[in-house]
DNA sequence: GTGAAAGCGCTAACAT
DNA sequence: ATGTTAGCGCTTTCAC
């Protein structure tokens, strides 16, 4: 613990070649013989030298790091982008470090600055406020958002898209036969939140499935929340036969709070969720969701950064991922007392 | 995005007086004048200043970071451990970064060389292996290890008792009556995973419980693992009245089962699991489960960490903390069919 | 191919 | 109370 990390100028000195040449060899740069190069990579591997890249960073060089600051990583969505990040990152030779925002404790006035002195470029998955925009878009390196809700910002973003995914449930649900559809709300200060509640509503009215406000139920994307809404929309004296959750660990939440009810899914309750997290295919009943790719978005985040630090704009801001509907154990036809099946349950038949 | 960011220059530039004396105000420390200090910081907010931390560690003094290695920081563990090895880390003025390392994914040779060019210490969240231990070892910033086991070992760790824990768990399944009691195991490469299988073993011995090896199915600490266990053991001709899983993760994998199956929990099944993970509460019936208090072992982590950078060594290398029983809905006495009650099950309602 | 000089942002140590 | 010098580990630029 007291050891000395071994540096460059003694590389050098045990290879009997000037720092620059030890520089040279062990970033295979041109303009070092065969045998030196060898040599000197042999006593770097002996010494178990390893670059320091923030000397390298503050150098003028690259520190071949990417910073990535998220606002709670466990969360399964910020989690998932981050392997997705970290797997490509490290493919490309780069190394990765989070920055992890904790609820309930101020960060830096700036939470990139820190990330800034270190690394080449930043990914943010961060709710996208105000709040953190203003000092990602003043950042001295590139920026990249991750996010499962995109505003039309002038801002080089990565998202899903949120609005189709939630008609893919809604209509899911619809096919089945389901005609009193419950929603789930995410944060409504999130764009991702208002798509999928728009995506909901415009399919009820489309099929022409009754709108009533009481099967709309306030959540915030967490399995609390959802569980909570879940009891409301449960409670109710007409109770829904299906409730689409903002996402995946609300859905797990409305789970939990059918199984407490003893109100079984799918055969009294279909769920669907969305973002298909890897615990949402772990319950059971395995949830029905729509899944966004959000390992790939993390490493497409990366790749675009790539190119961004070697000067290359985005073609357009925003890049937006299709999403995919997941059907699983939690979601079927309606079967209770209330339901009356007629077409639409063949319709389901049909498209499934 | 081209901006630079504003060094200490530019504010002693602007404010008139030697990048030392800027220094000095910035960092709080005599020899400023009460004036000019507070012109210094004006100066520096107004800029949007903010020191570069790897700069400060390159000149030899402290950066005030604290670096994280975790191997999967999205599970349960390390995210408790993490969120509270930040609260207390920000609190101290402290920032921190996270380097997580992913499966499939090869590390650097050494794992902590990158945190230890940047950081002032760091916290290893690491299966206790070999592999890692060698560079914990000879770090050159002070190391410490967080994990759900300990080995006797000559080394800053912080863990929980396992053993007392697990014995916790079995016993209040026999106290509750339950004469076959299943045990998913963990990776028994981990000692955590040993600690907890001796706890059973001992308690069943003790309480002269039937030891049957098919009752033992070996898991993973995974929720998969749990659940694939918990299917062979509850398939078996005579199948257990409760099943004790080596962690949170794997006992929801039971529930997970269990449901499928439609075995009743806790009805015809009790399940036990390890951690007291935010998941294992959420579910339905939430499972009880052994607490361990990830959190403050972060946290803890973070404070001895201190203590070491400031030259105190801890008194001793490993600092147990405490388990506790969180009694909630997934156990009861058992009352299939196949169990008989007698005396034991008047046991588990005295000791209640 | 190889090396010397200068400097990145900052702070100890030693001035004044 | 304030400033100067030197140097952390590295890379750029410009020699040879």
């Amino acid at each position: 613990m007291k050891n000395r990390l071994p540096t460059l100028a003694e590389v050098a000195d045990v290879a009997g070649v000037s720092r620059m040449t030890a520089s040279r060899a062990l970033n295979n740069q041109p303009g070092v013989s065969r045998a030196v190069r060898e040599e000197i990579l042999r006593i770097a591997a002996k010494l178990g030298y390893t670059v320091n890249r923030t000397a390298q960073k503050l150098s003028g060089g690259k520190s071949r790091i990417i910073g990535l600051v998220a606002i709670r990583m466990q969360n399964p969505f910020t989690a998932e982008v981050i392997t997705g990040a970290v797997r490509t990152a490290r493919t490309a030779g780069y190394e990765m470090l989070v920055y992890s925002l904790v609820e309930g404790v101020e960060p830096q006035p700036s939470v990139t600055h820190l990330l800034e002195h270190i690394a080449d470029g930043v990914i943010a998955v961060l709710p996208y406020s105000g709040r953190y925009l203003k000092s990602l878009a003043a950042a001295s390196v590139p920026v990249i958002t991750v996010e499962d809700g995109i505003e039309p910002l002038d801002f080089p973003s990565i998202g899903c898209d949120n609005y189709r995914g939630a008609r893919a449930a809604v209509e899911h649900l619809a096919d089945l036969g389901h005609r009193r559809i419950g929603f789930i709300t995410g944060h409504e200060s999130l764009s991702s939140a208002r798509e999928r509640r728009r995506g909901y509503l415009d399919v009820l009215s489309e099929r022409r499935l009754p709108r009533d406000d009481s099967l709309i139920a306030e959540g915030d994307y967490t399995q609390r929340g959802g569980f909570d809404a879940a009891r409301k929309l449960l409670s109710l004296s007409r109770r829904p036969t299906a409730i689409f959750a903002a996402n995946d660990d609300a859905a797990m939440g409305v789970l939990s709070a059918a199984q407490k009810l003893q109100v079984r899914v799918p055969e009294e309750l279909s769920i669907v969720g969305f973002d298909d997290s890897p615990q949402a295919a772990q319950v059971h009943p395995a949830i029905t969701t729509v899944r966004q790719p959000m390992q790939e978005m993390g490493g497409s985040a990366v790749n675009m950064l790539l190119a961004m630090m070697a000067g290359i704009e985005p073609a357009s801001p925003v890049t937006t991922f299709p999403t995919e509907l997941v059907v699983r154990g939690s979601t079927a036809p309606p079967s209770g007392p209330p339901a009356k099946r007629s077409k639409s349950s063949r319709a389901a038949r049909t498209e499934r």
